[in-house]
DNA sequence: AAACCATGTTAATAATTGTTAAGCTGAGAA
DNA sequence: TTCTCAGCTTAACAATTATTAACATGGTTT
């Protein structure tokens, strides 16, 4: 899946690069600007699914920022982060259009968690035009709406799980799948009897994929697995 | 606007009272149950906007409940409330697919905020209840007042049921409509029989349909069907 | 090597869905 | 009223899909 585009604007030095490190390696694709009004351009020139903003900034506050946003952009959610838990801000942060606000110190996952409860509604109604439905790769074409994987013209039936895996590996085709985005996203939850099931199906999968010798999920010990297809060698 | 409809189970009956009262007069239909199971068959039985968990219930605590919606609902947003900020319980809360986490003592006002903030999303992109009455998809044309389906000059009369369901699906077209969805729109109550009764119109509809073969009825295993058609080639 | 995981594989079990037909019910006709 | 019929529900059973269990294999660490 191709990953989410965040504005971070925060003028703590050591929070902002935290946070970045820390949202880059969760595979969100992180822009950091030091000011408000640097924070302002770049979501005026760049295009965001999420912004984080923090309250007290130089140049320009979080709030007028998030005002000016929604003059012309009511879609894209914005999440405060503030040190102040005065109830009067919170207030002020949720009717200027916010849609979360929370108190430093927090705990990064939590922020994570709370930056998926958001895009999780607004990414699955948006008219997604990244949502891929139809792959092809090695001689194989795979039509996910239909679930139906065809190769030299026999197509045979999937079942959803086997389809919604399968079409997880195509986008992340010879990239690695993590096992825990796998779960999280198919299964709803990352425990034991799940992974294990996981495994049952990329079996399943691997039996589908027989018919083309080029392509195979390759194993990656410990920690996922990975759609590879052999690039032909024209040398 | 028809007013939102919120489930809150809380089992404190002073704090139940008071949210009640309060969320009432801010024009929210507002349902109050007092522990887990009651809550519980309470969303079964009728359909919600959003629902209000406290945690720790009698009978079945929050967490459990929304475990057992998410299982065929994946829509209607569940906010918790709670006396504990264990982090641990946070995160749980928003594995299960919440999507706020409280904790008490909360101001009233900021209760609202997250309510309204998380209703903004959903209801700007929830497939609106439409009073479409007339659907073109595939081959077919369909009448919904006229309970009519046509297809090359030949029409079929369908009955009440059938046409409900064909509209729902319609209403969904090339996008996944939950079972849970339909039950409580078509039956009012998402119960085993229920649930049985539709399985047999979606057979009746798909042999209906059979007279386009790039229309089909797509089963989505353990969450809903989808009515898929082709996509005409303009080239 | 031994111990310990993680993964592969197959089969048994459980859950969900497909299908057909029998029963029930309410509305209109006789 | 009773009869009939269409429409809906319920039951029963079949087919499919998903999960869990059990054991085999292979990688990693010490």
């Amino acid at each position: 899946m191709a990953s989410f585009k965040l504005l971070l604007v925060e003028d703590d030095p050591n929070l902002g690069q935290i946070l970045n490190e820390y949202l880059t390696m969760k595979r969100y694709e992180t822009k950091l600007c030091r000011d408000g009004e640097e924070g302002l351009l770049t979501f005026k020139r760049e295009s965001f699914d999420l912004c984080l903003f923090d309250v007290m900034l130089p140049k320009k506050d979080g709030f007028s920022m998030a005002k000016e946003i929604r003059r012309n952009d009511s879609v894209t959610p914005i999440i405060f982060l503030t040190a102040k838990s005065m109830k009067e801000d919170t207030i002020e942060g949720f009717k200027i259009g916010g849609d979360d606000y929370i108190t430093k110190p927090f705990s990064m996952e939590e922020l994570l968690l709370r930056i998926q409860a958001i895009l999780r509604r607004t990414a699955e109604h948006s008219p997604q035009i990244s949502d891929q439905k139809e792959f092809d790769f090695g001689n194989f074409h795979f039509d996910f709406d239909k679930q139906l994987l065809s190769i030299n013209g026999e197509s045979s039936k999937l079942t959803s799980k086997e389809s919604e895996l399968l079409r997880l590996l195509c986008l992340h085709l010879n990239q690695p799948l993590d096992r825990s985005v796998a779960l999280k996203v198919i299964w709803r939850d990352d425990s034991y009897f799940n992974a294990r099931s996981m495994d049952v199906y990329i079996a399943k999968l691997r039996k589908h994929l027989k018919a083309d010798e080029s392509v195979q999920i390759m194993t990656l010990h410990g920690s996922g697995f990975k759609l590879i297809t052999d690039v032909k060698d024209h040398s």
